[in-house]
DNA sequence: CTTAAAATATACCAATCGGTATATTTTTGT
DNA sequence: ACAAAAATATACCGATTGGTATATTTTAAG
């Protein structure tokens, strides 16, 4: 029975993918072993191989979902947000209801690939590092317009506005996976509400 | 020829972790094998293995020894100072002169143990989320000492203040690490030390 | 210089690693 | 329902993992 327009092979992929993204976020390229994913999907090793080159892509196809993930949550918000200070405010808006959500995924899967990935596996290491940048340029942006438009000062330093929200996000969401306590990452979110409240004019 | 007060079996250890604590740092407990320390050291397995009960004790005195370089940095500018907002400013001159040495280090080891042990050595794990409490309540009787030598603004949350330094530097050591970019840091460095004169009256 | 003890090296262990060739089962179009 | 094709399972591979028993070398006190 075809009845959807998905092959049995690409749910199979979707399948594992799912299953494991969490798993890797949480143990890392090198701390998750095939086995960890033939024990979470319940498939064997010749299924896993049959649908993916090899256990890097498995990693980067865990990462992408993982990160799809956060993306969609914060792009359907700045969407709906009329004006660009209410964008940047998306922000902070969207990780402080996604505290325990990003608690149950074992923290940002950017930061996590960073650390994790770094002098061990250079394409993951680069997709974050690649994910980072993107990030701080999406800011600038936001922040460049906000001036044309008159929302935000003219002075206003867009790099290390994007900077700083950064750190405080990753830090507080780090801080917060590290201790357990969900007070770093809503203090760390106040505190980059504060930042861009301050460029308004 | 003894000279020394210092055997020859606590020089090798001495040495051995101090070859392996940088492997250790940036790639984890995980990540890091028996003959990545071998090769370190030039060493073998067996002249480690009399000298460490197991592959954990390695890892654990490599943790403490990374920690003891920045804790040494820090205390002893933080004794230097004699008002308390110069000792709270303390954090921010030492990460700021630290910056290259820190990168050339694998990152701060505290946010890099927190994130490679999580579900993989626990006993890591909280040995580093341990630390971060500590530096959270030094950083809280800095601020507590200083609102009674009426050098610091009474109705200052030092808690708040606490997390939020310690966000920012891990966050900006982070991204500095992950992208390469060393403005990521400075700028949460600047940001920090904003916070710490806010609450100066 | 000798000698017991301590430190290091050698040689091995079972278990697990990522990966593959092949056999079996399940889909899927007809 | 059937047959070809696709997907999954089984059984294996060499390499490496952390760890150990034992042999050899080095240290250091007498």
């Amino acid at each position: 029975m075809p009845e959807t327009g998905e092959s049995k092979a690409e749910r199979t992929r979707r399948f594992i993918i799912e299953k494991s993204s969490t798993i890797f976020n949480k143990k890392g390229y090198v701390g998750t072993s095939l086995s960890d994913l033939t024990k979470a999907t319940g498939l064997t090793k010749g299924s896993i191989y049959g649908n993916f080159k090899d256990k890097d892509e498995v990693a980067v196809c865990a990462f992408h979902h993982n990160l799809a993930f956060i993306i969609q949550s914060l792009t359907s918000e700045i969407d709906k947000a009329e004006t660009f200070i209410e964008k940047l405010l998306a922000y902070p808006r969207v990780y402080r209801r996604n505290i325990k959500g990003m608690l149950a995924m074992g923290g940002c899967p950017v930061l996590n690939t960073v650390i994790h990935a770094d002098n061990t596996n250079d394409t993951l290491r680069g997709l974050a590092a690649d994910t980072i940048v993107d990030w701080k340029r999406a800011i600038m942006k936001l922040v460049c317009k906000g001036k044309a438009a008159g929302e935000i000062k003219m002075d206003t330093d867009e790099a290390m506005v994007a900077e700083n929200i950064i750190c405080l996000i990753e830090g507080g969401n780090a801080m917060t996976k590290a201790t357990g306590e969900e007070s770093y990452m809503r203090n760390a979110i106040d505190q980059t509400e504060c930042i861009i409240r301050a460029i308004s004019r």
